[in-house]
DNA sequence: TAATATTAGGTAAACGGTTACCTTTTTTTA
DNA sequence: TAAAAAAAGGTAACCGTTTACCTAATATTA
């Protein structure tokens, strides 16, 4: 493959002169022989070598996005504002699936800092609690390395950050189904700690205020519909079954549909139900599935913002926030 | 950050000795001194130069995955398996979202020659016949790069890939109709080639053994639910409405369902709908839809496989053929 | 015990660019 | 018209590895 250096002796100049036309930089050149330099270079198909221009310039004009599945539509439409909004700047990106594992993602980051990426947009997994230590080790590892991170979906210290509010999101939609008259409210969580965590605690907090107790109408389910299915079969099958359910993710609310469905349970009449984050699924879904809404775009383009942020240097940490927003559809009904 | 060079001095060796050490080469070493560079890496928290290393050796350890969408599940279920083929393999993935645009596409291809991917796979975007000429000259410019490649999804000469027997899926999803005694069946297709053109064919081809024409039931919509959904409201009013539809896509199918239920057409009644691909949609929405099934994991697995094998040297180029399946759910009924 | 192999390690070029610092020529300015 | 500035280009070190080729010491063999 052509490089400079051909180019260069194709032309009978020094390679010095080549790199600053290939590059445009600011340095005057003369218009005849940028001309035949940006021939020779077509002539040779010349293609500019990303490896020794990273290598030689110690940027790499990557950055990763790190997400616990790329089959999941929340994270991939925040993926794809991310990567356009990046693309614009000039930056491409390694999609990293770490599929909810601790451990792919510990090998994720070790594997990007060699790669020497110049960013993170990191969502962690933490499926028990002690993993945040883990998550935070990997924060600081990247940090420590001078990788510009950002992180959404949990909370840290020092760390340029999207928090979404869901804590009042779930809230919402308790006081939701308090107002529709349900008493016995179900919540399907998923195991994890920090945002889901959080919704927990909206739900309970919010139960409380109402002088109800919600703990053990909790049960934990897996994130994905099956999930959701055997958390609802559970729940509806006690001696005094909820008439709302709550359920963390999206999918497992569909989950909880299905599994009234099958043992015949009405929804809305019998079993109202919520979900959080949204997709076609809920609107495609029969009834069509009443959610807390996360705000994709703005949660995609704030991201990419706070990172490029500091891809320019900025190095004081900034905390965006969101709220989610109560998107009713058809899956409650009043008591 | 620390390189070889501030192993080698600490430990008073020489960096051909470091990187021997540290890539565990067949070369002997005193295991004291092993013991001594190994230790020193973890004290300096010593991380090797991906960037350098690819330079030195020519090789990337990179491939990059070029889909028209990552938020559309049939590619990101392919993707994901694709992902953990590849890492068995110690290669990354750069995962890239042409958005089924041609120029994006192109951009794309240029930029993963600059950075020296080891090789591709690649599910080429074909919106106009003529786009054929764009996938060509990418693929040939890849190849002409020493870039492994291997696509889905559409056909070309001398190049490593899958093929997926569509034209029989479309075939069995006509005479499935047929059977069960439909003879106005209209078809959406998606205004692109390759792949869904050989499904129209497939569809064309059929009726007519069954001496039926169905030119004037073909019409073409963007993939998306909304296009199938507009493309249905139209089929559905005109004078002489089909009693089934197909659609080419899983997105368009349900769009078709949801039209027909805002205009009081019954599924499966009054219509029969069957759709390509399959992913939840289809199980959850109600009724149930039919599908021509891809057979993604094997899919999958099998463009990996391709791409290692020509990563190993192997310069042939190799076919892999796949058949759908008919998935039958609830959306269809004889008349 | 001399010849040969093996072990252990070092030297330096190469990968393909970038860029700080020079030099020479031409143009501008006072 | 001499001095200063701008234009045009070159030289070579540097980025962090790998690896072909060497050397020296030690172990093995006949």
């Amino acid at each position: 493959m052509a490089t400079i250096y051909d180019i260069a002796e194709k032309v009978g100049v020094s390679v010095a002169t080549v790199s600053r036309v290939i590059n445009g930089v600011n340095h005057p050149i003369k218009g005849e022989t940028r001309q035949r330099i940006l021939e020779a270079a077509q002539e040779l198909n010349y293609r500019p070598n990303t490896i020794a221009k990273s290598l030689a310039q110690g940027r790499t004009h990557t950055v990763a996005l790190l997400i616990p599945s790329i089959t999941n539509n929340f994270y991939t439409q925040i993926s794809e504002i991310i990567e356009s909004k990046l693309d614009e700047e000039g930056y491409n990106i390694y999609l990293c699936n770490t599929k909810r594992s601790i451990e792919k993602e510990s090998r994720y980051v070790e594997n990007l800092i060699a790669r020497r990426v110049d960013g993170v947009i990191f969502s962690p997994t933490r499926v028990r609690p002690e993993d945040n230590e883990a998550n935070l080790d990997n924060i600081t590892e990247l940090s420590r390395n001078n990788i510009a991170v950002v992180t959404f979906g949990s909370r840290f210290p020092n760390v340029s950050q999207i928090y979404i509010n869901t804590y009042y999101g779930a809230c919402e939609a308790v006081r939701y189904l308090l107002k529709l008259g349900h008493r016995q409210i179900g919540f399907i969580d998923g195991l994890t700690a920090g945002t889901r965590r959080r919704r927990r605690k909206g739900y309970l907090d919010t139960l409380k205020e109402a002088g109800i107790e919600g703990e053990e109408l909790i049960i934990s389910g897996d994130l994905e519909m099956e999930g959701g299915y055997r958390c609802a079969l559970q729940l509806l099958q006690r001696n005094n079954p909820p008439t709302a359910v709550i359920a963390v993710n999206n999918l497992m609310a569909i989950g909880v549909i299905k599994a009234a469905k099958e043992i015949g349970i009405k929804i809305p009449e019998d079993l109202s139900v919520i979900g959080f984050d949204d997709s076609l699924l809920s609107q495609v879904i029969e009834p069509s599935l009443t959610v807390v809404k996360q705000p994709l775009v703005e949660i995609g383009n704030a991201a990419a913002r706070l990172l490029i942020r500091q891809l320019h240097g900025e190095t004081e940490a900034e905390t965006v926030e969101f709220n989610t927003r109560l998107v009713i559809r058809e899956s409650c009904r009043a008591r």
